[in-house]
DNA sequence: ACCTGATCATTA
DNA sequence: TAATGATCAGGT
């Protein structure tokens, strides 16, 4: 593990010198194995590059770098750059939810500014030889962080009034909820109709590709 | 080809 | 169980 960068500046700088390397150099730089695949270490690449910017990895409910007020997400991108997949942002409070705004939100913590790493990701490139791209430090612009907060808005009261389990992964313009656990047995406590306790499946927010894809076109194409 | 619900590993 | 890191994969 890298020592943890001082500055956003000194991140910036790290993640830059890790563009265009493989993922084997920088596997093998930070002493791990390449997987065969994600199929079971889906979290492979996001650890990988958490070594080589030196973040504090833990599973705290908190940015990556709290210090500078950044979090960092690897993005998987097509031939043509488009994302190919959401992007998960943290897990939804189902309970105790009444009186949260936006401001104070989990989500706007993370999506206040983040830093993209790019990873080639298609399925057709072994894994060892998919590229790391040009990093993209990045902050809702107005238009952006008001489209999220509709959003998240529309999806906590729904969530307050007992009608977690009326929302699918079609609500949301830029941020949808969906599920997220180990599988679909797994129960966590949500409000019912009529405030009753009830079990459901947990849910995190996730960022549409649409939403992703605008941030990257935007930046690296203008 | 895309989307949505389901899933996988690991830590505290 | 809840949190981190995400991608899988079948149906449309």
């Amino acid at each position: 593990m890298k020592p943890r960068p001082k500055s956003e500046k000194e991140l910036l700088e790290r993640a830059q010198a890790i563009a265009g390397f493989s993922l084997l150099e920088l596997a093998t730089e930070a002493g791990v194995r390449i997987p065969k695949n994600l199929l079971k270490n889906k979290g492979w690449i996001g650890k990988l590059l958490e070594w080589h910017l030196g973040a504090i990895s833990k599973n705290k409910a908190q940015q990556d770098f709290e210090q500078l007020g950044i979090e960092l997400k690897s993005i998987p991108i097509s031939y043509s750059g488009k994302p190919l997949e959401t992007t998960s942002i943290c897990l939804a409070p189902l309970v105790g939810v009444h009186g949260l705004k936006w401001e104070q939100s989990h989500v706007r913590n993370k999506l206040s500014r983040i830093l993209w790493i790019p990873v080639e990701g298609d399925k057709k490139i072994p894994l060892a030889k998919r590229l790391v791209g040009s990093p993209l430090l990045w902050s809702p612009s107005k238009e952006e962080e008001l489209k999220l907060k509709t959003d998240w808005e529309e999806l906590m009261e729904m969530i307050a009034l007992g009608q977690i389990k009326h929302i699918t992964a079609q609500y949301g313009e830029a941020l949808q909820l969906r599920p997220k656990a180990t599988n679909s047995r797994v129960l966590t406590n949500a409000y019912g109709t009529s405030g009753k306790l009830i079990k459901t499946l947990p849910r995190a927010f996730y960022l549409r590709t649409q939403f992703t894809d605008n941030i990257l076109q935007s930046h690296f194409f203008t």
